[in-house]
DNA sequence: CTGTGTGAATGGTTTCACAGCC
DNA sequence: GGCTGTGAAACCATTCACACAG
């Protein structure tokens, strides 16, 4: 229980399973503790940092529990430490090689978009199937048919694949992108796949976020919500 | 708790405020059962609905259930039937006319991706800041500077907008979104924005759902997860 | 028989409240 | 004084099990 001789913070390491909904937040306190680090920032309670997230105190304590002993008593959180720490419950304290699967509109984004690499996630190989995109130049990357994967794989060291391709090239994808060995994948295609097993998916389907906002907003035009008083 | 006379199917209407995570599946459920209206399937179980989507039967009855009353004991739900009764509960049996803010590689992509007008939204128009885009077009969108959106969105009735603008920009457009009388932003910077109240947020971090992946892949290469025994 | 709808039971997540530390 | 870490309580979500309908 005690913090031990010097200030590393770092308590067990990662125990357990991960509570889902907990690492999501993790990156959300990612996000904030930068912010806080660029406006020169020391330290943070719980409570600060959970008020810009809009959540508990205690909320923002036991998720850094499940990993750890990272705060000081009467102090909070030191910002730079924690900071050090989420990204290395994260898996974000080192870069990953990425895989661009699919060079269409989505694609072709996602190449351009500079978020991925800030966050030390860096697409360095392209590939597509279509004889049209096959060649291409988009920036420093070029596209590569999809046979190419594995060869490319053991080259660049690739670990992971944003698949941006049309719902019925999924599981072809998917299933090439096992068998060139790589870990995990970030998937666009509006359709939730069969995991191929030993293969890390995570899936965003933008139209579905859409239809969330749909329905918030046609619930709130139905259902004047009893706000505004007090 | 009888179904009446005929087979309308569709019971009391929404009541409550909606579980959360039980609107997300909606979208799920929906698009299985589009796929299976193109294999020609009739009715499905919940049984075989949630088995195509990993959960459990129980699960599927509940989460319709929170909305009124769509099955036939004995056979199962009607696949256009359930589809069209989802729709109407998510606010999607109509369309919507979108708002796109921000034209930079992110917002370019969103404004030829097809996935979004399949699902019955339209992005009628599009606004920047930016000298060098603003008179630009896209297709069939022309970029008009973001001072025009109120005028805009009442001759187009704009009622969401998607937001494909950096951090920095955020609060200023979700203002002039608010301002301009639009009901719901679809956010895609990696920013928990301060939500203005009488305006519906979702937000899309792309960013985190690399960490997330990032995460799992980490988690599974230090803790070998026993599975593959039995 | 098949399969829904739903109360009861289980499991998980969030909040509360407080002991301990600075 | 302020603040973390954590058991206990409250809350919510999922699963189970069964009465009822076709």
């Amino acid at each position: 229980m005690s913090r031990g001789t010097n200030g590393s913070g770092h308590g067990s390491g990662c125990d357990n399973g991960a509570p889902k909904a907990v690492v999501a937040r993790l990156s959300l306190y990612l996000r904030h503790l930068e912010a806080m680090l660029k406006a020169g920032d020391e330290t943070v309670s719980s409570n600060r940092l959970g008020a810009a997230l809009e959540i508990t105190d205690a909320q923002v304590r036991k998720d850094l529990a499940n990993f750890g002993q990272f705060g000081y008593p009467g102090i909070g959180y030191r910002v730079a430490e924690l900071r050090a720490s989420i990204r290395s419950v994260l898996g974000t304290n080192r870069d990953w090689n990425v895989a661009l699967i699919g060079v269409g509109n989505i694609g072709r984004a996602l190449l351009g978009y500079s978020g991925f690499s800030e966050r030390g996630f860096h697409i360095v190989a392209a590939f597509d199937n279509s004889p049209e995109v096959i060649g291409q130049r988009f920036g420093a990357i070029e596209v590569h048919p999809l046979a190419d994967l594995p060869k490319l794989a053991r080259e660049l060291d690739l670990e992971l694949a944003v698949l941006a391709v049309p719902a019925a090239g999924l599981e072809d994808a998917m299933a090439a992108v096992a068998a060139a060995g790589l870990a995990g994948i970030l998937n666009f295609a509006p359709m939730q796949p069969r995991v191929p097993s030993d293969l890390s998916v995570v899936s965003v389907d933008l139209g579905q976020h859409l239809e969330q906002l749909a329905f918030q907003v046609t619930k709130r035009r139905t259902v004047p919500t009893l706000e505004a008083s007090a």
